[in-house]
DNA sequence: CTTTGGTGTTACTATTTAAGTTGCAAGTTA
DNA sequence: TAACTTGCAACTTAAATAGTAACACCAAAG
């Protein structure tokens, strides 16, 4: 586990319960798609639920977006689960005893930020609908 | 140290070189403005200088920018570091005998791409002359 | 109404990566 | 030569994610 993969598996959790719904839909089902285990699928589906993307009950596997797909951004399901909610990281132990040191952080803070929006705009762009869509038509060649 | 901090901890190196030039550049004066240890400025900077950044001097401390820093992007920067070269990634194990699982790793490489692109843009967009006089502008102010 | 099985949640363990540390050969200058 | 530096490699430590286990609670089926 070098990198994380939440947001690959919340967005796989989605796809799947959006593609066979209907079918086995159960965190057991899942977890073997994404050769996982259950309870972290639980947990991811918990915190898409808390995010009002995915409605679950509890007692029985019968979860189903809480929205349409088209109305579901990458960007929403990045915010769902990303704990830090920041790709790029400023050090935040440098020597306030040095210039450079001292404004290096607030510096770094407003370029980071420039490029965290860049990336999210795109991330807005992407809804679950396309991604959905792109499995499908795999799927089926 | 959860997150990585090698791509603020190099643009530090970078911006300290700059700003005292002449002066005492030393790996242990960079390490003291960074609160870190030489050794850790002395693998960034090694790594600085073989992607033609920064241009070093074995015994000798006189560190000193390749190019003017008006020509180096954060994104020449970020490729300089950063292993991955990846800000998002995807789940590599996933089940190959489920239809999402095997086709769910192609559609996300393509739009992690897209974020991907994104942010190198705009990384790109910023010089490292730019950081340097903001950071200037911070220490006269 | 009891049995079976799933969810929701918490706590704990394992793994892995970056950070920190140490050591030393080799280069440089006084 | 002496004192300092870089460059490099190996090792240790710390922190985050992934993986695992346990269990209370809920829901449907018999």
């Amino acid at each position: 586990m070098k990198y994380s993969h939440k947001l690959s598996d919340a967005i796989h959790i989605l796809a799947f319960v959006e593609i066979f719904q209907g079918g086995d839909v159960s965190s057991t089902m899942i977890a073997s798609s994404i050769e996982s285990n259950p309870s972290l699928v639980r947990r991811l589906m918990s915190q898409l639920a808390k995010a009002d993307l995915l409605i679950t009950r509890p007692g029985v596997s019968a979860a189903s977006l809480a929205r349409p797909a088209a109305t579901i951004s990458l960007l929403d399901v990045y915010r769902a689960i990303d704990d830090s909610q920041q790709l790029l990281h400023v050090d935040p132990k440098t020597s306030m005893a040095c210039p450079v040191g001292r404004n290096i952080q607030s510096t770094l803070d407003d370029v980071y930020d420039r490029v965290q929006q860049a990336a999210e705009a795109e991330m807005a762009k992407v809804s679950l609908a396309e991604i959905i869509q792109d499995l499908q038509a795999k799927i089926n060649a």
